[in-house]
DNA sequence: CGTTGAACCTGTTTGC
DNA sequence: TGCAAACAGGTTCAAC
């Protein structure tokens, strides 16, 4: 495990939406009474929240990509003047939200408690505080979530190929462009181009059809995998319900520099592409030219 | 357009 | 042993 990664969660699409799943079973019809926080420097407007949160219904819990979104009716609990509003939250690298009974033992970082009518409490607990908490209207969360690209578990194949070709940018950052993908992040990205055997510097543009269908294949069937697993690649972590999961995905590629590639026994490389720690197999992966 | 590097902030691991 | 450096799953912005 590379240096300071957290034992916490890692935040890409399987981990969120793990996440969303596990707050679907216990916030719709859920009441938040009132709110407390903690540090605010991650919200685009304290203010807003603690004015506009308290006293809310949440209606229903979804994902965006990366970011969760919870829908409350805000207004008076008789239904008078009642106000559709989407608190948007996004879990940086270390976020976390939990619901607990309202005398749990409250953990370091814990910026946020959502008091709900159950005696229980959502909680958002932050180490790195580079999450991100606003409150929003339908229209103005639109300004938001509107922008995100694709969502990688539904693009079709030719959408997939026509976002690829038609950019000039490396493969790698395409696939981390939340603008083109909403979701992908550093692990499944690598993941996935490791399956395709695409080189993480290659040009979306220069991809070859046959590559691009193995491409959509493999991302599609890595996220699938491990939603189904449970979301999570390092062992400590912490599901909605703040139990610790046993969930387990070996990595092919990410975080595995020097050991040997499972396909072909070579040793696994790393290199920095667009920006991060890039993870591949020299051989399996092979370069473009001039690398 | 696309790339790079820095910044945001805290914690953990590595290396001297 | 101790301390500093390097690094981390994310996003955003400035500069080239």
């Amino acid at each position: 495990m590379p240096a300071g990664t957290p034992a916490l969660l890692m935040p890409e699409l399987p981990e969120v939406e793990t996440v969303v799943r596990g707050l679907r079973r216990h916030l719709p019809g859920r009441r938040i009474v009132e709110l407390r926080l903690g540090k605010t420097d991650f919200m685009d407007d304290p203010a807003a929240i603690g004015e506009r949160v308290p006293g809310s219904l949440i209606r229903a819990v979804r994902r965006h990509g990366k970011f969760l979104v919870l829908d409350l009716e805000a207004g008076a609990a008789d239904g008078s003047g009642a106000r559709a509003e989407l608190l948007v939250i996004h879990l940086g690298m270390t976020g976390q939200l939990t619901v607990v009974a309202a005398d749990t033992e409250v953990k370091p970082h814990t910026h946020v408690f959502f008091m709900l009518d159950d005696r229980r409490e959502l909680r958002f607990c932050d180490p790195r505080r580079f999450g991100r908490m606003l409150v929003a209207t339908p229209a103005d969360g639109q300004k938001i979530l509107g922008p995100l690209g694709a969502d990688p578990l539904e693009v079709s194949e030719a959408d997939f190929r026509r976002l690829i070709t038609s950019r000039r940018a490396r493969i790698k950052a395409l696939l981390l462009d939340q603008t083109v993908f909403r979701g992908m992040g550093n692990i499944y990205t690598d993941e996935s181009l490791w399956r395709a055997k695409i080189h993480p510097a290659r040009l979306g543009a220069n991809l070859k059809p046959p590559e691009i269908r193995k491409l959509h294949r493999a991302m599609r069937a890595i996220l699938e995998q491990a939603i189904k697993l449970g979301g999570s690649s390092i062992s400590d972590y912490v599901g909605a319900d703040g139990e610790p999961g046993e969930f387990q995905i070996r990595h092919r590629a990410y975080d595995r520099e020097g050991k040997k590639c499972f396909r072909c026994r070579a040793r696994i490389r790393r290199m920095i592409v667009a920006g991060r720690s890039s993870y591949f197999c020299p051989k399996c992966q092979r370069a473009p030219r001039g690398l």
